[in-house]
DNA sequence: TGTCACGAAAGCGTTGACAATCCGCGCAAG
DNA sequence: CTTGCGCGGATTGTCAACGCTTTCGTGACA
């Protein structure tokens, strides 16, 4: 009962250090060195190692024995298999939100996709790209599909830097406001073959547009 | 250049910990007391700990903090989360087996599926469904799909316990005989649609059969 | 000038000790 | 008999120190 006023505890330093990878605040292959980590997070090193040990099994780091982890960088190659994994994983959670969606549920979508139409009409991409995973996570977590929900979430992680541009690509805008919509009316009349099908074929256009994109920096 | 004297590297105990705990010499929530494991496996305490946060993320073993780590146990609805995603991860790479298999891998697969006749004509339903996972192993390595092989790993990992149980269904053998056949002639015609398909029934019909078994044994 | 050995520094791996927490047990009060 | 309380043992969380491997700079030598 007493607030702890000794460092982080592991989950925080995890939390951390995971966020502080995927907002792109330590930049792939950068050396995570255990000592600087463990001041800058307030903790051991002892601590420190067990999170990169986690962070590892993730996918989010590499370590290497005696030479240190570092931010795992994702070539393009790897970006376009995660998106293909993702593909299937989302078909299956849309098919379940379909099937499992409360009323209230289908009315906060419903006022979520109205919202990213805004920001698409206002020709606000940032904030529609932003709205678009959000919408992504929404449908997980209708679904109640624990085991993809999870690790959508680890995928997700390992791809973020990847997610904003293919929104930008050109015309796909458009496209793409469609395509979520689809998803949104099938869950909507409950139909999980429907949501599926939507589903699958949104992200095998995000999966064209990426494969299209060369070394995209 | 020194063979190592000293205890077990980090991987080392990594394996043989995780391979303990799916071929349940470690039995589910059991506890994984840190000093005993660290006496078992001659390591020390802070390896072990690490160890155990990485199977934690891997979903082998829970941890509570100050109440140490124990085996998950996974429910038989966890079990059918897992096998639907399998599913939806399997179809993906029977695909990628279609597009990607080389003639010498194709007369592998061709062996192979012989062998598990052999076994399922005369009734060793126990080598039958160990050829079953080889099978299904063998088609992820084919695929070159590194990101859904590395998840359909761990996802097997937790598992294997379930997976004995729906071959000796009743009258089961039969049709995952047949159905594996034509996963195989799919992917020797290169056929990635009708590869995919094959894979979706086969595992739709293994999902039906696990579904159907309640709180199984 | 190129290269090779060597030594120092950086940083990881391991150990042992100590602090914090949980859990089961006995005991007393209601 | 039940409930609440405190205590000791067991186990985990944290830390600091030490040994080991890698890496990199420096100087001798061809």
């Amino acid at each position: 009962m007493e607030v702890s006023s000794q460092g982080y505890t592991e989950e925080e330093c995890y939390r951390r250090l995971r966020d502080a990878i995927i907002d792109g605040t330590l930049m792939p292959s950068q050396r995570l060195v255990e000592m600087d980590l463990a001041r800058w997070l307030g903790a051991s090193r002892a601590t420190v190692r067990t999170v990169l040990a986690r962070l590892e099994q993730e996918g989010l780091v590499e370590r290497e024995r005696y030479r240190g982890a570092r931010v795992r960088h994702v070539s393009h190659e790897e970006a376009v298999e995660i998106l293909e994994v993702r593909m299937a994983l989302e078909c299956l959670i849309a098919r379940y939100a379909a099937l499992r969606a409360t009323d209230e549920e289908l009315r906060r979508l419903e006022e979520h996709i109205a919202w990213m139409r805004r920001q698409y009409e206002e020709n606000d991409l940032l904030s529609y790209s932003d709205g678009n995973a959000k919408l992504h996570r929404t449908i997980a977590e209708i679904s109640r599909h624990h085991t993809a929900r999870r690790l959508l979430d680890t995928l997700n992680s390992q791809s973020v830097r990847y997610q904003y541009r293919t929104i930008l690509a050109p015309n796909r805008s458009a496209a793409s406001m469609n395509e979520h919509e689809k998803i949104v009316d099938a869950i909507r009349r409950r139909d999980p073959d429907g949501a599926e099908q939507a589903m699958r074929v949104h992200l095998s256009h995000v999966c064209d547009t990426l494969r299209g994109m060369r070394s995209g920096f």
